[in-house]
RNA sequence: GGAGGGAUGGCCGAGCGGACGAAGGCGAUAGUCUUGAAAACUAUUGUAUGUAUUCCAUACCGUGGGUUCGAAUCCCACUCCCUCCGCCA
């Protein structure tokens, strides 16, 4: 959620921020309702200052004169209420609008409207040259290693069985990448995957993508779609002290997607499913240093890709495919054989004081208090590394080949 | 799942219808004293919003409603914590 205090002081800004977005708002109504509530909570308040003192002389007042205080107050009384109420239903009526207008984009950020707009700003590692190459779930399923259709007979589609060195590969991967993230200051964190919705909207994904969340309707639960959402919330109404900035964590969680909308895209194997294991990177930081720990996330992210020899690029997400919550966005692209393009692996955000706002989670230095800037990142998305683990090391018979260094990170060297 | 007890400021803890944004203590910060430190003493010590900008007003005593002229205090619902019984990876 953005300050409201921005319609006032820089309604240019927002202006242009939602003409990048794409997005059509009527600013001028927001702007009245916004001055409407608060012109009524004035009027409210000065109202019920007016009760309070009322309230007080009744209580030393003799018996005459407060019987006739008493009738005035019970008016007085009903009036506030009714104020009281008026105000409730504007700042309803401000707040119902206010929660959808999405983050700033940063002025860094490139214009645009689809992917298809996102900016290159960096390739790294040699493309193979393999011949006819396969998809992972040809070598995969042919090696015994994924059964998709016995899941989709389970569990429906988009679900998926992974079976021996592929398990073995997860566990080592998700432990080696919580050592490296352990050693850079990030905290060890297994969350809750089921949230109540306050987690959810907190961090913006709803009230906008609540299509994509599975819902437990029997206790009012929701199942996270990564663990950003649970290690946001994990400070949620709390003061930080300043000097402890920036907090990290590394959270593994499985995360569940219902990926509505999206029939018929990514339908082989486990590129799009509805349930992933993931280790995710989350950090509580100073506004001022943002933009430093942005760039640091994205140097893990590249600095894992690379011990895994996976061939990627970056790209800088551009302002029509930012996520409400967003103010800038980079994603890392693994080189997918099979399609012979580019595809997401991980993205970092910065989402400024976007989250932080609706969680309500500021830090303190010399006793000013201010909203923090929160960011997460994708350490590792253990499906599709797996993918790009697999595309990318296949052999011309159907096998995958793993590179000495590799093998020693996910305990494997052969599948065959 | 059943039966009880509880939730107050950074922490402990009093208050149980009016002078309570909240006693007292601890902690923290500043000052006095001291060669320095400790101790002692003194003062300060939450957050947010506003048509207020070192003043003032309003809200916040788990959350949301209600009763009342007036609620931390009474009533209802919910959430969380603790104890006991049952069940359980």
């Amino acid at each position: 959620m953005l300050d409201p205090a921005i319609l006032k002081n820089d309604i240019e800004s927002l202006e242009l921020n939602l003409e990048r977005r794409n997005l059509d708002v009527d600013l001028k109504e927001l702007t009245a309702l916004d001055e409407l509530r608060r012109e009524l909570r004035f009027e409210a308040e000065k109202l019920r200052s007016e009760q309070k003192t009322l309230g007080k002389q009744i209580a030393s007042a003799d018996e005459k004169t407060k019987n006739e205080l008493l009738d005035q107050a019970s008016q007085m009384s009903e009036k506030v209420k009714e104020l009281f109420e008026k105000v409730d239903v504007a700042d309803k009526n401000f707040m119902d609008i206010w929660i959808k207008i999405p983050n700033l984009i940063s002025t860094t950020s490139p214009d645009g409207i689809s992917d298809k707009e996102n900016s290159e700003i960096k390739k790294f590692g040699e493309i193979r040259n393999i011949n006819n190459p396969k998809d992972h779930l040809e070598i995969a399923e042919s090696l015994g290693l994924i059964d998709v259709q016995k899941a989709s007979e389970v569990s429906g589609s988009r679900f998926s069985y992974l079976f021996g060195d592929l398990v073995k590969i997860e566990f080592n991967l998700v432990l080696w990448a919580m050592q490296q993230l352990s050693d850079k200051g990030f905290k060890p964190t297994i969350p809750p995957v089921l949230v109540r919705e306050n987690a959810l909207y907190g961090t913006g994904f709803f009230p906008d993508d609540a299509e994509q969340v599975y819902e437990i309707p029997n206790d009012d639960l929701y199942l996270v779609g990564t663990s950003e959402v649970p290690l946001a919330a994990l400070h949620s109404n709390e003061i930080l002290d300043t000097a402890t900035l920036p907090i990290r964590y590394a959270g593994f969680s499985t995360c569940f997607r219902r990926e509505a909308g999206t029939y018929g895209k990514d339908t082989t194997g486990i590129f799009r499913v509805h349930q992933f294991d993931k280790v995710e990177m989350f950090s509580f930081c100073d506004p001022e240093k943002s933009e430093e720990e942005h760039k640091f996330i994205l140097s893990v992210e590249e600095e894992l890709l690379q011990a895994l020899e996976i061939p990627y690029r970056v790209v800088d997400v551009c302002a029509g495919d930012l996520g409400s919550s967003a103010s800038k966005k980079y994603d890392i692209e693994a080189w997918i054989p099979s399609q012979q393009t580019y595809r997401e692996v991980t993205s970092c955000s910065n989402t400024t004081d976007f989250q932080a706002r609706r969680l309500n989670i500021r830090g303190k230095a010399d006793g000013e208090t201010n909203v923090l800037h929160t960011l997460n990142g994708t350490a590792i998305a253990v499906g599709r590394i797996l993918i790009a683990l697999i595309e990318n090391n296949q052999t011309e018979d159907g096998k995958v080949e793993f590179s000495d260094s590799v093998a020693e990170i996910i305990g494997v060297k052969n599948l065959s």
